[in-house]
DNA sequence: TCAGTAACGATCAAAAACAATCATATTGCG
DNA sequence: CGCAATATGATTGTTTTTGATCGTTACTGA
């Protein structure tokens, strides 16, 4: 076996298992142990992989510290003020016993904590909605099938899955990456998906944005802005921006961040 | 095994119950106790878990009042040895990239912890497993739809589910109340329809029981016994049981618990 | 309080992993 | 073809890790 097919074959072992050991590697290309160590002390040097005593590990563990991978975790902090009072909001439109749906995302995920002491149906494809909702309170919780995809934190299914379709809500809860007249629109093809599964199976269709996303563009639309029913916004949105919802027929509610009564411990409570 | 291997293995552990005991670990890992707490001790520098005299325990431990309600996590505790040693057998059926389906339930929950160094396509209608493996894995983790159970810690759809049907496995591995000549056992009602939605998606059925199951009967029956293809228990199983499963043509794996120097103390720790 | 037991830390020998070296095989090139 | 350059595999001695033992310390229950 020639030394690049090695490489090659040490660099996806090393892939696949936290830490990919001299033996295995040696079963696995058939040459001694000293060519192994050859191997790993030059793709180390490459930084292609982490030498460690027994093997070599990744380069980059996908540490799964949390469910909430990095992506997730640090967008979570972002805005968090705001979002907490459009979250708020949204939650102020639900009864208790109603079906709700909530599409993954860091603003959606913010409505868990007004959630806390309500009893609704909810469904959603979020996987740390599900997990916060059914630790944190005694909302009836609803889960769509299928894979769980750690970057996005949602669950999605190349199938057509029946328990979504046979669930129908009164309201439709999400977030997006922008707000144009072009309509809502999504970054992730991934997400995408998701909400284009969902986004039928309600009533009325929430958007919860903050005001920068007016003026953020994606490239890939959801739906136009007519199939909206309500957005919720903070107080930074332009008159302009809202001339535009008005005039689709969007319902408009601002979050009213100056309303909180002093509390600049923003912690969730 | 490697000291990698070990330390997700702690992790994963101490991730699951307040606290892991040194024994615990030992057995869960197949090494010595001097490890162990060589491997707590490097982790407790790491700031990765927290030292304590008996074993390790999670740094930020509680999760309020858990997920698991208390027939769960109850569940957890009670001989768990055996259970543990019954799950990694189980586990060690499987290998890297095999497609399985894991029934939720507390012996079958066990297989998660040898589970945290693989990589396999788990399907499971448990929301523990997927949310330990979802955290302490690379698994790769597909989840049923439907509504979250919390006292049975499942999910189920009164639908056909759709990605459940497309799932199909090489072993689907599931738990029972009982084992008779009449066949498997279940007392929750709950549970079979759970169950009966799967137990077809697999060639092979590995049923993961405890010796004492074989005395116990339940007022359900799921299968008779020649649709199972394996039944993993524990060294207390009578000939006469064993005898039983060979005339019904089951494979019968006896987990060793090999003889833990006078262990008199067969309560649960 | 006072055993009795469990957990611990230190120590040392065995095992595993390693680095260095040399002999052999393979490759490339004149 | 022959020779040199390089890669590979085997051998040996060294370092690191592991497991077992033993004396000490911390808990437990009467």
């Amino acid at each position: 076996m020639h030394e690049k097919e090695r490489h090659r074959i040490i660099l996806s072992a090393v892939q696949e298992k936290p830490v990919a050991t001299v033996v295995e590697l040696v079963e696995l290309t058939d040459s001694s142990e000293a060519t192994i160590r050859r191997d790993i002390a030059a793709l180390h040097v490459q930084k292609k992989l982490r030498r460690v005593r027994g093997g070599a590990e990744a380069l980059h563990p996908p540490q799964f510290v949390g469910l909430a991978g990095r992506p997730f975790s640090v967008n979570q902090s972002i805005n968090s003020r705001q979002k907490q009072a459009i979250a708020k909001e949204a939650v102020a439109l639900c009864e208790d016993g109603d079906p709700i749906i909530i599409n993954g995302g860091t603003t959606t995920f913010q409505m868990v904590h007004f959630l806390a002491n309500r009893r609704l149906q909810v469904f959603t494809n979020s996987f740390p909605i599900a997990e916060h909702l059914l630790k944190n309170s005694k909302n009836t919780i609803m889960l769509s099938g299928g894979t769980i995809y750690r970057e996005q934190n949602i669950i999605l299914s190349p199938f057509d899955n029946d328990v979504t379709r046979n669930f129908y809500a009164r309201r439709m809860f999400m977030g997006a990456q922008g707000l144009s007249p072009l309509g809502l629109m999504e970054a992730d093809p991934l997400l995408i998906q998701a909400e284009q599964k969902l986004i039928d199976q309600a009533d009325e269709l929430i958007v919860l944005v903050d005001s920068s996303k007016f003026s953020k563009r994606s490239s890939l639309i959801l739906c136009g802005l007519k199939r909206i029913t309500t957005v919720i916004t903070d107080s930074g949105i332009e008159d302009r921006h809202a001339a535009m919802l008005e005039a689709a027929g969007v319902n408009l509610i601002v979050a009213g961040v100056q309303e909180m009564n002093s509390n600049r411990s923003v912690t969730l409570e």
